[in-house]
DNA sequence: TTTCTATTCTGTAATATTTACGCAATTATT
DNA sequence: AATAATTGCGTAAATATTACAGAATAGAAA
């Protein structure tokens, strides 16, 4: 959405086209380098850094418009996806604060009852991405965006350093009920890789014995002939999902510890 | 909410006190007599039974409205209730069906865009109680409610028996890591009660030598020195859990089985 | 008072899982 | 051929889980 005509379209009549009052704001963790990292956008009329987020279409699945928000900012349509909590105890604070900065920058068209300064409850999903291969789009609303990394979020907009503190207690709980993994690393990945994955994303130290041990005994990963040539001294065995036990364990939990 | 004039204001003009498109759903698990059920109400307009809902007021804070709503059908305000997931993938199913019903009974009153008839995303909740102790309320739009045995859960409105199914698997995985209890059972209560409220719970039997050493060794309940009579041969000793290690398991999360 | 019965209460051994830990093998480089 | 960096593998100790049964208690009945 860049047009013009379009924006003020969407800022005049979107109540018609979108569901008003919930809007989907998705922490998108991005993976690289053993780092993670969420992604911020710069929205205008805001001072701060925010989640990226959008509305539901009106007869628009709920899911699908989840997957179709990240897909616009990432160009990423097969990842990992899942709600986590809605957000709606902070009703007051939440779109007083942006309703000014936001009428000084679009001013004339937007009246005090416009949809986008209503009360909203916030949809909370979050999403695990290669940051690398993620072809990040801004927009009208969005003019800047970077990587942040987990451990330096600086203060967001509205309530969402709360939605940023849960969905990373989500994936870590997460982690340990299901075979994250899958669509954070290349289709055949080597055990250092995973490993570290795993210890960045839980934020400590894991036994790299005792770990491959694990994912091992559990079927998730099973070892292949290959090896890949990585740098001097270096030609790990690859590994991949075993995708039956992989989808087994998606239905039905995994507990336990590593 | 039962004065003619009330409900026929609510209908007409409940877009301007409550959010349009969101409802709250409330699985209200009932244990009694080592049973578990969930509250089914009868809403008029609809011929199924269907959950307990309600909607948010404009400025009413999601947490205060799911307490609220609760508050009003049972009566009780001090009880474990749970946000567990947002149902919006059935947008065309989940109001047409309730429309035609809906109608014949208001008639004249309700307009094709009422709000009520607009698609709404439903936030579900569980709750714990102890259905002896709950008084619940009718009103205009529920003439009726029973007590259903969740493994006879009958054919429900909308989509609310996938929203059954979801609370049940959550409420089983948080057993898992929240100690649960404390509001389905008296404040002193014995090792037998709680033994069987986790089997009824969890559906299976649960070894109860393992069972009351895993809940004394996790520190979660300590014995008193009193005893009850409740019976022929029956003098067992209370228990009561440990608040403060109560409160530390319900932040931390607790791993484990039984 | 004694006996009987229903219920509560408790302990230990076998098994499985988790943790801790270090060195040998491999491969690219020199 | 030697070296250095990294990967790969095994075992023992500790801990947690499971399986399992009989003794003790309290009230009821004789």
């Amino acid at each position: 959405m860049n047009a013009q005509e379009e924006v003020i379209d969407f800022v005049i009549n979107g109540h018609k086209d979108y569901l008003p009052h919930v809007s989907i704001d998705s922490v998108i963790f991005g993976y690289h380098h053993q780092q993670l990292k969420i992604l911020l956008l710069k929205w205008i009329g805001h001072s701060g850094w925010g989640l990226p987020g959008g509305f539901i279409k009106s007869r628009e699945p709920l899911t699908e418009a989840a997957y179709r928000i990240l897909k616009e900012r990432t160009r990423l349509s097969d990842l990992f996806l899942q709600q986590f909590h809605v957000f709606g105890d902070s009703p007051y604070r939440v779109r007083e604060r942006s309703q000014a900065e936001f009428r000084e920058k679009f001013g004339p068209i937007t009246s005090e009852d416009n949809w986008l300064f209503q009360r909203t409850l916030s949809i909370g999903y979050f999403a695990l991405v290669d940051y690398s291969k993620v072809d990040i789009t801004t927009d009208f609303f969005t003019d800047d965006f970077y990587w942040c990394d987990v451990n330096e979020v600086p203060f967001l907009l509205f309530d969402q350093n709360e939605v940023v503190e849960m969905a990373l207690k989500m994936l870590r709980l997460a982690i340990y009920h299901q075979p994250i993994g899958y669509n954070l690393l290349p289709e055949k990945f080597t055990i250092p890789e995973i490993h570290s994955l795993y210890q960045t994303i839980l934020g400590k130290e894991l036994d790299q014995r005792n770990f491959s041990k694990k994912l091992l005994t559990l079927g998730l990963i099973k070892k292949l002939d290959e090896r890949r040539n990585i740098g001097p001294h270096r030609s790990p065995y690859l590994y991949q999902f075993d995708k039956a036990n992989y989808e087994e364990a998606l239905n039905q939990g995994i507990v336990h510890t590593y």
